[in-house]
DNA sequence: CCTTCAAATTGACAATCTTCGATGTCAATG
DNA sequence: CATTGACATCGAAGATTGTCAATTTGAAGG
Protein backbone atom coordinates (compact mmCIF):
# COMPACT_ATOMS: atom_id res chain seq x y z
CA UNK A 1 0.00 0.00 0.00
CA UNK A 2 3.14 2.58 -0.50
CA UNK A 3 2.20 5.25 -2.15
CA UNK A 4 4.58 7.42 -4.73
CA UNK A 5 4.72 10.91 -6.61
CA UNK A 6 3.97 11.56 -10.01
CA UNK A 7 6.98 12.51 -11.63
CA UNK A 8 7.67 16.19 -12.53
CA UNK A 9 6.65 16.90 -16.49
CA UNK A 10 9.70 17.56 -16.86
CA UNK A 11 10.86 14.75 -16.59
CA UNK A 12 9.72 13.14 -19.71
CA UNK A 13 10.29 13.87 -23.25
CA UNK A 14 7.32 16.67 -23.72
CA UNK A 15 6.55 16.02 -27.21
CA UNK A 16 5.15 13.35 -29.45
CA UNK A 17 5.11 14.68 -32.58
CA UNK A 18 5.89 11.69 -34.72
CA UNK A 19 4.28 9.03 -33.11
CA UNK A 20 6.24 6.04 -34.62
CA UNK A 21 10.14 7.05 -33.78
CA UNK A 22 10.30 6.45 -30.18
CA UNK A 23 8.34 6.06 -26.96
CA UNK A 24 8.05 9.98 -26.28
CA UNK A 25 5.63 10.08 -23.22
CA UNK A 26 2.31 11.95 -23.87
CA UNK A 27 2.29 12.51 -20.23
CA UNK A 28 -1.71 12.55 -19.25
CA UNK A 29 -2.86 15.97 -17.36
CA UNK A 30 -2.80 15.47 -13.39
CA UNK A 31 -4.38 12.75 -12.79
CA UNK A 32 -5.34 12.22 -9.31
CA UNK A 33 -3.69 13.56 -6.22
CA UNK A 34 -1.59 11.04 -4.06
CA UNK A 35 -4.05 11.83 -1.33
CA UNK A 36 -6.85 10.51 -3.33
CA UNK A 37 -5.55 7.88 -4.38
CA UNK A 38 -4.76 6.37 -1.75
CA UNK A 39 -7.90 7.36 0.31
CA UNK A 40 -9.69 5.38 -2.71
CA UNK A 41 -7.32 2.17 -3.02
CA UNK A 42 -8.09 2.22 0.95
CA UNK A 43 -11.88 1.78 0.56
CA UNK A 44 -11.52 -0.56 -2.73
CA UNK A 45 -8.93 -2.56 -0.14
CA UNK A 46 -11.80 -2.64 2.22
CA UNK A 47 -14.09 -4.31 -0.31
CA UNK A 48 -11.17 -6.56 -1.64
CA UNK A 49 -12.34 -9.72 0.71
CA UNK A 50 -15.04 -12.01 -0.07
CA UNK A 51 -16.05 -12.02 3.88
CA UNK A 52 -16.32 -8.45 3.93
CA UNK A 53 -18.20 -7.96 0.87
CA UNK A 54 -20.96 -10.75 2.60
CA UNK A 55 -21.05 -9.20 5.89
CA UNK A 56 -21.90 -5.62 3.68
CA UNK A 57 -24.03 -7.49 1.57
CA UNK A 58 -25.56 -9.20 5.06
CA UNK A 59 -26.38 -6.26 6.87
CA UNK A 60 -27.25 -4.44 3.44
CA UNK A 61 -30.17 -7.00 2.77
CA UNK A 62 -30.89 -7.34 6.31
CA UNK A 63 -34.55 -6.79 7.57
CA UNK A 64 -33.74 -3.41 9.58
CA UNK A 65 -30.78 -2.67 7.59
CA UNK A 66 -28.22 -3.23 10.91
CA UNK A 67 -26.81 -6.66 11.95
CA UNK A 68 -25.73 -7.51 15.91
CA UNK A 69 -22.08 -9.11 15.44
CA UNK A 70 -23.37 -12.16 16.97
CA UNK A 71 -25.84 -12.71 13.83
CA UNK A 72 -22.70 -11.69 11.94
CA UNK A 73 -20.50 -14.77 13.37
CA UNK A 74 -23.24 -17.15 13.04
CA UNK A 75 -23.26 -16.63 9.56
CA UNK A 76 -19.70 -17.87 8.89
CA UNK A 77 -17.27 -20.61 9.68
CA UNK A 78 -15.06 -18.22 11.56
CA UNK A 79 -14.11 -16.64 14.90
CA UNK A 80 -15.46 -14.19 16.28
CA UNK A 81 -12.22 -12.29 16.75
CA UNK A 82 -11.84 -12.65 12.96
CA UNK A 83 -15.51 -10.83 12.17
CA UNK A 84 -14.54 -8.35 14.68
CA UNK A 85 -11.37 -7.45 12.53
CA UNK A 86 -13.28 -7.76 9.24
CA UNK A 87 -15.69 -5.08 10.92
CA UNK A 88 -13.12 -3.33 11.95
CA UNK A 89 -11.29 -2.52 8.74
CA UNK A 90 -14.86 -1.80 6.46
CA UNK A 91 -15.85 0.71 9.77
CA UNK A 92 -11.99 2.63 8.74
CA UNK A 93 -12.70 2.63 5.61
CA UNK A 94 -15.89 4.73 6.47
CA UNK A 95 -18.35 2.24 5.18
CA UNK A 96 -20.01 0.34 8.11
CA UNK A 97 -21.20 1.95 11.53
CA UNK A 98 -21.85 0.33 14.88
CA UNK A 99 -24.20 0.73 17.49
CA UNK A 100 -24.14 -0.29 20.92
CA UNK A 101 -27.26 -1.11 22.66
CA UNK A 102 -26.88 -2.70 25.86
CA UNK A 103 -23.88 -5.92 25.43
CA UNK A 104 -24.55 -6.38 21.56
CA UNK A 105 -23.16 -3.40 18.80
CA UNK A 106 -25.43 -3.77 16.01
CA UNK A 107 -23.66 -2.61 12.30
CA UNK A 108 -25.52 -0.49 9.67
CA UNK A 109 -24.04 1.08 6.72
CA UNK A 110 -22.79 4.24 7.20
CA UNK A 111 -25.69 7.02 6.90
CA UNK A 112 -25.72 8.69 4.11
CA UNK A 113 -23.40 6.60 1.93
CA UNK A 114 -26.20 3.70 2.09
CA UNK A 115 -27.04 4.26 -1.83
CA UNK A 116 -22.93 4.74 -2.86
CA UNK A 117 -22.41 1.57 -1.08
CA UNK A 118 -25.23 -0.22 -2.48
CA UNK A 119 -24.55 0.87 -5.95
CA UNK A 120 -20.41 -0.35 -5.68
CA UNK A 121 -21.71 -3.82 -4.56
CA UNK A 122 -24.32 -3.67 -7.28
CA UNK A 123 -22.11 -2.70 -9.69
CA UNK A 124 -19.42 -5.31 -9.30
CA UNK A 125 -21.94 -7.98 -8.70
CA UNK A 126 -23.42 -7.61 -12.30
CA UNK A 127 -19.97 -9.27 -13.60
CA UNK A 128 -20.42 -12.46 -15.18
CA UNK A 129 -18.67 -15.34 -13.68
CA UNK A 130 -16.68 -16.16 -16.45
CA UNK A 131 -15.14 -19.16 -17.28
CA UNK B 1 -8.14 -13.87 0.06
CA UNK B 2 -10.10 -17.01 1.62
CA UNK B 3 -12.92 -17.96 1.45
CA UNK B 4 -15.26 -19.77 3.54
CA UNK B 5 -18.84 -21.44 3.15
CA UNK B 6 -21.72 -19.38 4.90
CA UNK B 7 -23.19 -21.89 7.52
CA UNK B 8 -25.92 -23.77 7.11
CA UNK B 9 -28.82 -22.39 8.55
CA UNK B 10 -30.13 -24.82 10.91
CA UNK B 11 -26.93 -23.85 12.64
CA UNK B 12 -28.59 -20.99 13.98
CA UNK B 13 -31.39 -20.08 15.89
CA UNK B 14 -34.63 -19.84 13.87
CA UNK B 15 -36.33 -17.01 15.32
CA UNK B 16 -36.07 -13.94 17.16
CA UNK B 17 -39.22 -13.27 18.79
CA UNK B 18 -37.82 -11.57 21.88
CA UNK B 19 -35.46 -9.28 20.12
CA UNK B 20 -34.16 -7.92 24.08
CA UNK B 21 -33.60 -11.77 25.77
CA UNK B 22 -30.09 -12.90 23.82
CA UNK B 23 -28.25 -12.79 20.57
CA UNK B 24 -30.53 -14.84 18.34
CA UNK B 25 -29.13 -14.32 15.22
CA UNK B 26 -32.05 -13.27 12.20
CA UNK B 27 -30.39 -14.86 9.33
CA UNK B 28 -30.21 -12.97 6.52
CA UNK B 29 -31.40 -14.43 2.81
CA UNK B 30 -28.93 -16.08 0.60
CA UNK B 31 -27.15 -12.97 0.45
CA UNK B 32 -23.93 -13.41 -2.08
CA UNK B 33 -22.13 -17.04 -3.52
CA UNK B 34 -19.48 -17.67 -2.83
CA UNK B 35 -18.12 -17.87 -6.26
CA UNK B 36 -19.32 -13.86 -6.37
CA UNK B 37 -18.00 -13.04 -3.58
CA UNK B 38 -14.20 -14.06 -4.49
CA UNK B 39 -14.76 -12.31 -8.22
CA UNK B 40 -15.82 -9.49 -6.88
CA UNK B 41 -13.22 -9.40 -4.27
CA UNK B 42 -10.75 -10.22 -7.26
CA UNK B 43 -11.65 -7.02 -8.92
CA UNK B 44 -12.21 -4.76 -5.80
CA UNK B 45 -8.26 -5.90 -5.13
CA UNK B 46 -7.08 -4.89 -8.68
CA UNK B 47 -8.56 -1.48 -7.33
CA UNK B 48 -7.14 -1.49 -4.10
CA UNK B 49 -3.53 -0.07 -4.69
CA UNK B 50 -2.84 3.53 -5.41
CA UNK B 51 -0.24 3.33 -8.11
CA UNK B 52 -2.89 0.74 -9.95
CA UNK B 53 -5.94 3.15 -9.84
CA UNK B 54 -3.37 6.02 -10.72
CA UNK B 55 -2.54 3.73 -14.28
CA UNK B 56 -6.28 3.45 -14.67
CA UNK B 57 -7.02 7.08 -14.25
CA UNK B 58 -4.26 7.88 -16.69
CA UNK B 59 -5.21 5.59 -19.18
CA UNK B 60 -9.11 6.93 -19.12
CA UNK B 61 -8.12 10.62 -18.97
CA UNK B 62 -5.82 10.12 -22.16
CA UNK B 63 -5.99 11.88 -25.25
CA UNK B 64 -6.39 8.46 -27.23
CA UNK B 65 -7.62 6.23 -24.35
CA UNK B 66 -4.54 4.53 -24.46
CA UNK B 67 -1.24 4.60 -22.60
CA UNK B 68 2.09 2.39 -23.37
CA UNK B 69 4.11 0.68 -20.99
CA UNK B 70 6.87 3.82 -21.21
CA UNK B 71 4.24 6.12 -21.07
CA UNK B 72 3.15 5.10 -17.26
CA UNK B 73 6.83 4.44 -16.55
CA UNK B 74 7.43 7.57 -17.15
CA UNK B 75 5.18 8.72 -14.54
CA UNK B 76 5.84 6.81 -11.67
CA UNK B 77 8.69 6.77 -9.89
CA UNK B 78 9.43 2.67 -9.99
CA UNK B 79 11.14 0.31 -12.22
CA UNK B 80 9.33 -0.84 -15.84
CA UNK B 81 8.73 -4.18 -14.09
CA UNK B 82 6.48 -2.77 -11.25
CA UNK B 83 4.44 -1.30 -13.68
CA UNK B 84 4.28 -4.57 -15.80
CA UNK B 85 3.41 -6.03 -12.71
CA UNK B 86 0.62 -4.03 -11.73
CA UNK B 87 -0.63 -3.90 -15.32
CA UNK B 88 -0.93 -7.96 -15.14
CA UNK B 89 -3.07 -7.63 -12.39
CA UNK B 90 -5.42 -4.89 -13.91
CA UNK B 91 -5.66 -7.22 -16.92
CA UNK B 92 -6.20 -10.36 -15.48
CA UNK B 93 -9.25 -8.41 -13.39
CA UNK B 94 -10.37 -7.79 -17.17
CA UNK B 95 -10.25 -4.00 -16.32
CA UNK B 96 -7.37 -2.98 -18.84
CA UNK B 97 -6.66 -5.10 -22.56
CA UNK B 98 -3.32 -4.89 -23.99
CA UNK B 99 -2.47 -4.16 -27.36
CA UNK B 100 1.02 -4.57 -29.61
CA UNK B 101 1.52 -2.51 -32.11
CA UNK B 102 5.61 -2.78 -33.45
CA UNK B 103 7.85 -2.55 -30.41
CA UNK B 104 4.93 -1.24 -27.92
CA UNK B 105 2.18 -2.14 -26.28
CA UNK B 106 -0.81 0.01 -26.06
CA UNK B 107 -3.19 -0.45 -22.72
CA UNK B 108 -6.78 0.61 -22.83
CA UNK B 109 -9.89 0.14 -20.79
CA UNK B 110 -11.68 -2.83 -21.80
CA UNK B 111 -13.97 -2.66 -24.48
CA UNK B 112 -17.46 -2.68 -23.37
CA UNK B 113 -16.62 -2.07 -19.57
CA UNK B 114 -15.58 1.12 -20.32
CA UNK B 115 -18.10 3.29 -18.43
CA UNK B 116 -18.47 0.68 -15.61
CA UNK B 117 -14.80 1.05 -14.91
CA UNK B 118 -15.25 4.54 -15.02
CA UNK B 119 -18.37 4.82 -12.94
CA UNK B 120 -16.54 3.07 -10.48
CA UNK B 121 -13.49 5.63 -10.01
CA UNK B 122 -16.00 8.33 -10.38
CA UNK B 123 -17.64 7.05 -7.35
CA UNK B 124 -14.80 6.01 -5.18
CA UNK B 125 -13.00 9.67 -6.30
CA UNK B 126 -16.10 11.68 -4.59
CA UNK B 127 -15.04 10.76 -1.41
CA UNK B 128 -13.72 13.55 0.80
CA UNK B 129 -10.37 13.43 2.07
CA UNK B 130 -11.51 14.12 5.18
CA UNK B 131 -9.48 14.83 8.18
C1' DC C 1 -19.04 -6.94 44.06
C1' DC C 2 -18.82 -11.08 41.46
C1' DT C 3 -20.20 -13.49 37.45
C1' DT C 4 -21.61 -13.82 32.75
C1' DC C 5 -21.67 -12.79 28.15
C1' DA C 6 -20.85 -9.75 23.74
C1' DA C 7 -17.34 -7.72 21.55
C1' DA C 8 -12.63 -5.78 20.98
C1' DT C 9 -7.75 -6.30 21.35
C1' DT C 10 -3.27 -8.71 21.36
C1' DG C 11 0.36 -11.79 19.75
C1' DA C 12 1.77 -15.26 16.65
C1' DC C 13 2.04 -17.53 12.28
C1' DA C 14 1.51 -18.60 7.43
C1' DA C 15 0.20 -16.70 3.15
C1' DT C 16 0.14 -13.03 0.07
C1' DC C 17 1.63 -8.57 -1.94
C1' DT C 18 4.85 -4.78 -3.64
C1' DT C 19 9.08 -3.70 -5.15
C1' DC C 20 13.57 -4.42 -7.12
C1' DG C 21 17.51 -6.33 -9.91
C1' DA C 22 18.53 -9.64 -13.31
C1' DT C 23 17.25 -12.07 -17.14
C1' DG C 24 14.29 -13.60 -21.10
C1' DT C 25 11.47 -12.61 -25.29
C1' DC C 26 10.31 -10.62 -29.42
C1' DA C 27 9.89 -7.05 -33.08
C1' DA C 28 12.47 -3.73 -35.73
C1' DT C 29 16.69 -2.18 -37.69
C1' DG C 30 21.11 -2.13 -39.58
C1' DC D 1 21.97 -12.55 -38.24
C1' DA D 2 23.62 -9.59 -34.57
C1' DT D 3 22.05 -5.66 -32.04
C1' DT D 4 18.86 -2.62 -29.92
C1' DG D 5 14.82 -1.23 -27.53
C1' DA D 6 10.17 -2.31 -25.28
C1' DC D 7 8.11 -5.20 -22.43
C1' DA D 8 7.40 -9.56 -19.69
C1' DT D 9 8.94 -12.87 -16.39
C1' DC D 10 11.66 -14.69 -12.52
C1' DG D 11 13.56 -14.84 -7.79
C1' DA D 12 14.26 -12.69 -3.58
C1' DA D 13 13.55 -9.16 0.30
C1' DG D 14 10.49 -6.79 3.14
C1' DA D 15 5.91 -5.31 4.39
C1' DT D 16 1.03 -6.37 4.91
C1' DT D 17 -2.93 -9.43 5.61
C1' DG D 18 -6.22 -13.11 7.41
C1' DT D 19 -6.80 -16.36 10.83
C1' DC D 20 -6.65 -18.36 15.38
C1' DA D 21 -6.01 -18.81 20.56
C1' DA D 22 -5.75 -16.21 24.54
C1' DT D 23 -6.83 -12.23 26.99
C1' DT D 24 -9.16 -7.84 28.03
C1' DT D 25 -13.01 -4.57 28.24
C1' DG D 26 -17.51 -3.27 29.51
C1' DA D 27 -22.42 -3.74 30.27
C1' DA D 28 -26.22 -6.58 32.73
C1' DG D 29 -27.88 -9.30 36.32
C1' DG D 30 -27.63 -11.81 40.46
Amino acid sequence: MEIQELKNKKDVAPNRENDETCCVPTLIEPALGVKQARKAADVFNALADPTRLTILSLIARSERGEACVCDLTASFNMGQPSISHHLKILKDADLIQGDKRGKWVYYSLVAGRDEEIKGLLDTILKIPLGV
